[in-house]
RNA sequence: GAUUCUGUAGCUCAGCUGGUAGAGCAAUACACUUUUAAUGUAUGGGUCCUGGGUUCGAAUCCCAGCGGAAUCACCA
């Protein structure tokens, strides 16, 4: 165990007196709450007399004491009530104990507790509890940071004091950062609509949900390092996916005409703002559709979405006021590139290509093939000027290898990504469902794998078979879930719509085994 | 991985060219029956990230390590 500070001694010895009273600090049944904070202020009127018995619970978060009544705040889950607590109420008879130790002494900010009273408006006009009895729910060992805040009464606006702002505690202690940090707590509650806000819009049009392997024997459906494990009883390598593109197509070969999963998925490579280890794709099939189509979708989809959040297709994000609003700009990579570079990537060659990237000053290792170089002009180049939702199509086919070839443009594939403040948010595609073709594709890869990219992907058989049975025309997307959750909660940093980012372990006793490199 | 910044009380932070540690909040005690960053008075609380070095003397200077942040490069 940690070293106990003072404050901690005090309320381990404050545990102890509970007891000697009779006080169980941790009691087991339930208190039956039958209001919460929020309703309370949003329909509390004096003159309708509501509100005259309310139960609630929750942590106490401040406490001011003033002789025999006091003042303390009650922190539940939708937010904060004030109480009010007088002494010869809630100690009708000559024993003042349990106001006088119990409430005034043994309780600490932080404590869990239940309350029973009636709403009221104080002479200064805050709503509160009028406190008729207490119970301690459970007992706070660790002080939480006391975060105290005021309103500015010349420019009304919320001045906070002693904020908990180290990173690095509240990423560790997330539990903490929610509780004295309420605009944490409602960019994780926007996460959870933008969630349900798409489960709705595809359950809507009859897509099934599905959940495929985590585990995979290979791994596929993107260009990325895997994390690597082993199964003990079959002795054999399993990978965790980095996409679940391969698994959801089957299903679509399988006879399911739209299937989707949000895909917990993992990629063993740099960490930044931008990337966690794991992260969330909503991946979508839908059979007889093409790219075309699922533009229109994704629009739609994130339009509804930004209206769910926000109640508008406005969002600020940072500096940029970016606008949801149907329909998006749409621009071909080769056009895009010509607009912002000046330089025309149609028909050129290898060497051209990477002359051209030398005079755009962008850095290239011999290990790049004509697509990863276009792609590098196009990341440096064009992806961080477009701001507001732009569709980029028609790539490469080199570095589509799941894509397929353009009904009209020898070299390209039927692609596009959703461009937003300077990022992709998606990836779609006319899929790829000549079986012929995806075996040269991938054969392509390995020969790509062979020249050091380590991203090249591998051949998948079992998908190449499925592939053979026979997959309708398909249109598949992914979209990625924390990039934008951190545009529709304005969030700088991955970091801050994940509960639990990745982090190095805190300690280097509690450092696990260090894992060995796997060898490729 | 590279560069820059950073680690002091439970929290937020001061601490100058080296002289053995400070504030506010929180805690403890007392007062106060409508306060709200409540107030007033008093008190306690520190492995100055860790380990070396320089020095009569190190929170401060030097080296190494550990942790964190920002920016840059590859990936969503």
């Amino acid at each position: 165990m940690h070293h106990l500070s003072e404050q901690e001694l005090i309320r381990r010895q404050k545990l102890d007196e509970l007891q000697k009273l009779g006080i169980e600090p941790y009691p087991s049944e339930l208190f039956d709450v039958n209001f919460y904070a929020q309703e309370i202020h949003d329909n509390y009127h004096p003159e309708l007399n509501n509100f005259q018995e309310v139960r609630m619970a929750g942590r106490l978060m401040s406490v001011r004491v003033k002789g025999k009544a006091s003042f303390a705040e009650l922190q539940d889950a939708s937010g904060r009530i004030q109480l009010y607590i007088n002494r010869d109420e809630i100690c009708p008879g000559e024993d003042k104990e349990l106001y006088n130790t119990v409430f005034k002494k043994l309780l600490d900010l932080g404590d869990f507790i239940a309350v029973e009273g009636r709403v009221f408006k104080t002479m200064v006009g805050e709503t509160s509890v009028h406190v008729t009895s207490f119970k301690l729910l459970s007992k706070a060992l660790r002080p939480l940071p006391v975060v105290k805040e005021r309103v500015d009464e010349a420019t009304g606006e919320k001045i906070t004091y002693d904020a908990f702002t180290d990173p690095e505690q509240r990423y560790r202690q997330r539990y903490v950062d929610l509780v004295v940090n309420p605009h944490v707590r409602d960019a994780f509650v926007k996460r959870t609509l933008l969630v349900q806000a798409m489960r709705n819009y595809l359950n809507d049009k009859g897509y099934l949900e599905v959940e495929t392997p985590i585990l995979q024997p290979l791994y596929g459906g993107a260009a990325a390092r895997p994390f690597k494990t082993h199964h003990n009883t079959l002795d054999m390598t399993l990978y965790l996916r980095i996409a679940n593109e391969l698994y959801l197509k089957r299903l679509i070969v399988g006879g399911f005409d739209g299937v989707y999963e949000f895909s917990k998925d993992f990629r063993n490579e740099g960490m930044s703002r931008f990337h966690n280890p794991e992260f969330t794709q909503m991946e979508l099939y839908v059979a007889y559709k093409d790219y075309y189509w699922m533009m229109d979708l994704v629009e739609e989809m994130v339009e509804r979405v930004a209206l769910a959040l926000h109640g508008q297709t406005e969002v600020k994000v940072g500096e940029n006021i970016i606008n949801f609003q149907r329909p998006w700009k749409r621009f071909t990579m080769a056009e895009a590139i010509e607009h912002y570079t000046g330089f025309n990537i149609e028909g050129k060659s290898e060497d051209e290509l990477r002359a051209a990237a030398k005079d755009l000053k962008v850095g290239l290792d011999p290990s790049m093939g004509k697509a990863k170089i276009i792609d590098e002009i196009f990341g440096e180049h064009v992806e961080p000027k477009l701001i507001q939702p732009t569709f980029i199509t028609d790539y490469p086919v080199e570095m589509s290898p799941l894509a397929k070839k353009h009904r009209s443009k020898p070299g390209l594939v039927e692609r596009f990504e959703a461009i937003c403040n300077g990022k992709e948010i998606c990836n779609a595609f006319s899929e790829l469902n000549d079986p012929i073709d995806q075996r040269k594709r991938f054969e392509d890869q390995l020969e790509l794998g062979k020249r050091g990219d380590t991203e090249a992907m591998v051949l998948d058989e079992d998908f190449l078979r499925a592939l053979e049975y026979g997959m309708p025309p398909t249109a598949g997307l992914g979209i990625g879930i924390d990039r934008l959750s951190m545009i529709m909660t304005n969030s700088h940093s991955i970091q801050d719509v994940l509960f639990f980012p990745q982090m190095k372990p805190e300690k280097t006793e509690t450092m696990t085994e260090k894992s060995e490199k796997p060898v490729e």
